[in-house]
DNA sequence: GTGCGATGTATCGGTCCGATACATCGCGGT
DNA sequence: ACCGCGATGTATCGGACCGATACATCGCAC
């Protein structure tokens, strides 16, 4: 997942370890927290081997500006190879039992302006499907095994069965918008945050700066 | 976290490996799958080396009938031991900062029944504290970064405040619950799933079958 | 001029997962 | 009478990821 996610990332611009790691935190915060250094340095040195990235030149503009006093080692920018964006269309194309869990699937849809609309369509079905069944055991544990659990524990199941069906209902526009029309965004009725610009982007195509 | 679970519901009953995954997943249900075999074995190992645990003997009622014909080796039952719920009652009473992320929070409250008041209080506005500073996030990501992202991401992260904001308010609930009255209950309006009966079972105290 | 928070790279031990292996039991089908 | 097959049950192994920790530099506020 972390490899799909730096090989995503990378394809929109050359970066280091540290921004690496911001970038991953505003484009997933709704899934998960932020990468740990643990794993991030680890995987691009994992990348790198398999040659998917490679060390980029620092500062590519105004170089041999007073050249190498302090020994300047600092800041690892990596790029994306060929073969690294050949790796990305793979693995964001194949979905496995992983691509719908919790984590898999906010990654996968992190970067569905890069994927071809079946491959979305069939990984919005996967989810819901996943999550559907989810709903139907907490039902389940509700209805048939509910004087066994303690009031908190019910509790808890509630509120875990209210979230799936508000998500199928998620996915379910998601879905439709998707098979007709285009916008990815799920029409809203209260704009519950702040702001309202901004709403309805167009269309997906890819993002900008593609080749700066 | 998996030795708190397992400690709490060895509380409950005494149980073998399979058995306990199963409880597991009907007690957490709402949280994560099941818990994986890879794990759960080496944890009673541990918490047997530990003390913690003990193995019991199996079928206590009528033994001795055909004693040893086949070598009758499978189910291990474990028992908690007095020093076990020692364990478990310190782990249950201090939280660290991984006491509020999603599964350690539901590890929790799955047990709030086996916890005093203040602990859950405490808790439940920790894990509150937690949720506001990610809705936070979510909403500058939103109004500060938003023309950086595509429309698929930006989706997400509207899709992820919305789940802070009602997670939020269901412990904003909870809480109030907490410090007066009882029932840990949250009040609700059109009674999402089937049945009705079981609805605000008597306050807290201890669950059945403490000692069978 | 000095401390201090942000930036930045890196490792280590530990927890947990997913795949896999293997053995037994009860039951239905043929 | 036999066979298969799904549920029950215990167990291990490699790998992914986390949390704590260490350490070094930079800019800037006091």
């Amino acid at each position: 997942m972390l490899e799909l996610a730096i090989l995503g990332l990378l394809q929109e611009s050359p970066m280091h370890g540290y921004e690496l790691r911001k970038e991953l935190a505003a484009k997933l915060g709704a899934i998960r927290a932020a990468i740990s250094y643990g794993s991030l340095y680890p995987t691009l040195r994992r990348l790198q081997a398999a040659g998917w990235i490679t060390e980029a030149a620092e500062t590519p503009a105004t170089a041999e500006e007073v050249p190498a006093l302090t020994s300047r080692r600092g800041r690892v920018v990596y790029k994306i190879t060929a073969e690294g964006k050949e790796r990305f269309a793979q693995l964001i194309g194949q979905a496995g039992p992983e691509t719908y869990d919790d984590t898999g699937f906010g990654v996968h849809f992190a970067f569905f302006a890069r994927t071809d609309q079946a491959t979305r369509l069939r990984i919005l079905e996967g989810r819901r499907r996943k999550i559907e069944e989810r709903r139907e055991g907490l039902r389940d544990v509700l209805g048939r095994a509910a004087e066994r659990l303690d009031a908190y524990t019910l509790e808890l199941q509630r509120h875990g069965l209210d979230a799936c069906e508000r998500e199928v209902r998620w996915l379910e526009e998601l879905i439709a918008n998707e098979r007709s029309g285009r916008a990815p965004t799920v029409p809203r009725a209260g704009t519950v945050g702040g702001r309202r610009d901004n709403d309805s982007p167009p269309p997906p195509g890819e993002s900008r700066k593609e080749r700066p």
